[in-house]
DNA sequence: TACCAGGAGAGCG
DNA sequence: CGCTCTCATGGT
């Protein structure tokens, strides 16, 4: 891979291990982890804490590198650098983004964001779980079912956490049943969420066989699922399959497009879609990442 | 308190 | 199609 970074593991003591990843160009750890892509990212006093697949990490930025500690020792840390996506290099994306004062604004307060690469299930079930719901609830509701459903992990030390555990698989969830689901607080969600985990409990619906698909068909197929539309499937395209011309509409994006490329005016929807379609060229998803993240750092902050 | 949240489905003309 | 209503729950 062009860019692959050296990576130097070392074990200490405590059989933890700590992974040093060169970067050769920005990454945002906040922006990336906390911006609406992932939803069990925590920030601790010695980093960001998380759990991808079967590893609890704590991450922190070190200079220009990035650092990575598990309470385990790891001998193959590619799950990490796939899922943070250090290998891409960002300044070949950015510049194929529309050269307007929207984007502008949006890439000089987002720099160093990145597009993460979520395993498949936990990616599509936590954004079933996201309609009409704020980030922070996500958040609650993701956590709880982890708690509730998820195999226990060790933690790092550095987390400061006392245990961690992985999230739930579908033939879990699958026996949960609608009721255990409903513990959880996901309201009507639940049941959409129970077909999606007894699917593909069943092989009904093979998630790693879709990577191999077109986006086109890989989204109707997605789409078949009880409670997953356009949004949640352009969602799961662009965050764990990587079709980074996955294009998800929702409420923040709509509100982008709407006051700064058309601002004063009364744009109809299919006119926004088409606009959305068009307008961000072969990286689109990675451009949406940037006005998403933008309209909620300038709604957070007041003012843009 | 009232409003709304990284939506989707069903019912309607 | 395009519009409206509803769904469950809790943050601000």
């Amino acid at each position: 891979m062009p860019g692959a970074p050296l990576i130097s593991p070392t074990q200490s003591l405590s059989q933890a291990s700590v992974l040093r990843i060169p970067l050769d160009s920005d990454y945002d750890l906040e922006a990336t982890l906390n911006s609406g892509q992932a939803f069990r990212w925590q920030l601790t006093e010695r980093g960001w804490t998380g759990v991808i697949g079967t590893h609890c990490v704590c991450l922190r930025s070190q200079g220009r590198d990035l650092e990575a500690e598990t309470a385990h020792p790891v001998s193959e840390w590619g799950w990490l650098t796939e899922y943070l996506q250090t290998g891409l290099r960002l300044e070949v994306v950015l510049p194929t983004f529309p050269d307007d004062a929207p984007m502008r604004a949006a890439l000089a307060s987002c720099r160093g964001l990145r597009l993460l690469r979520q395993d498949p299930w936990e990616c599509l079930a936590s954004f079933i779980l996201s309609s009409t719901k704020q980030i922070v609830q996500i958040r609650q509701i993701v956590e709880s079912l982890c708690e509730r459903y998820g195999e226990p992990l060790p933690p790092p030390r550095a987390s400061g956490f006392a245990r961690a555990c992985a999230f739930p698989s579908p033939a879990r969830l699958a026996l949960a049943g609608e009721t255990g689901l409903r513990a959880c607080k996901m309201g009507f969600r639940a049941p959409y969420l129970l077909a999606a985990a007894q699917r593909v409990a069943a092989g009904q619906l093979d998630l790693a066989r879709l990577a191999a698909r077109s986006p086109e068909s890989a989204r109707a197929e997605l789409m078949e699922l009880p409670g997953v539309g356009p949004k949640i499937a352009d969602c799961v395209l662009l965050f764990a399959y990587g079709f980074q011309n996955a294009f998800p509409l929702d409420v923040w994006v709509l509100r982008a497009l709407r006051q700064l490329y058309f601002p004063g005016r009364r744009i109809q929807l299919a006119r926004l879609r088409r606009f959305a379609a068009t307008h961000f060229g072969p990286y689109a998803g990675y451009a949406q990442q940037y006005l998403f993240h933008y309209m909620r750092k300038v709604k957070d902050e007041g003012r843009p």
